[in-house]
DNA sequence: ATAATATATGAACAGATGTTCATATATAAA
DNA sequence: TTTATATATGAACATCTGTTCATATATTAT
């Protein structure tokens, strides 16, 4: 705690600390931003993304071709779903998810062309 | 357990789970790809980043702006540091860092570019 | 060498996260 | 209505994550 304190008093560069603390004034943002980024930080999150940007899919079928559980997926997709990423369709027994806007695949590819290059 | 094997079996539309599965074999990517998108979802290293957008900072000064310990930002920094999206430079005792390329700034910004829609 | 400052790091801890299991709901078919 | 199928959801559980605390290392000044 020592030098956590002294730091604060002393700051090594007082004026780049007051310039740039402004723009730290909107907390919010930061932790809505983060909770966005929070919905692509799960491999099979990424993956039920990419299959969407293909075309809208049902739950059994995501399941399927991600050999994994419905329940499993089920819980990604109404995560998804509760951060407004995707929308839903219901169509008999089945229900149809695909993305809520295009911002995502840019958001993703922006990702994936870090990851190429 | 039942309706899991019997949907696989029966699969819901087989041609459409056949041909998004070749596209699922790459797993290590995804794997990188959250890996990568796991930087971003957290609010205090999305901070982070957005001070480094402007320029290189030492760790006090990042420390004194986000009013939070020396020792939560040295942690965090190491986090980014190891997963290469920022980089360091020593300069007597200080230790600046600055982003590590320019795709982290597209990733972020298309981030916000949704939030702020 | 000693002291002061800046940063790094290991351990511990609380809280968040993702899957599984069991069960519930919804729709359609019989 | 009963049965089957598709999806949703709550609880439990193990794992991961982020911060704190204590301590270590590195650089500079005295």
């Amino acid at each position: 705690m020592k030098e956590s304190i002294e730091c604060e008093i002393v700051e090594v560069h007082p004026q780049i600390v007051d310039r740039l603390q402004k723009d730290m004034k909107n907390q919010e943002q930061y932790q809505e931003l983060s909770n966005l980024f929070k919905m692509f930080a799960d491999a099979t999150r990424c993956k039920i993304l990419s299959l969407l940007f293909h075309e809208e899919l049902c739950v059994c079928d995501i399941a399927a071709i991600l050999e994994m559980t419905h329940s499993a997926v089920s819980h990604q997709l109404s995560v998804l779903r509760q951060n407004r990423i995707i929308k839903y369709r219901r169509e008999g027994k089945n229900v149809f998810y695909s993305l809520d806007d295009e911002h995502i695949q840019m958001i993703y590819n922006a990702g994936m062309a870090h990851i190429l290059e």
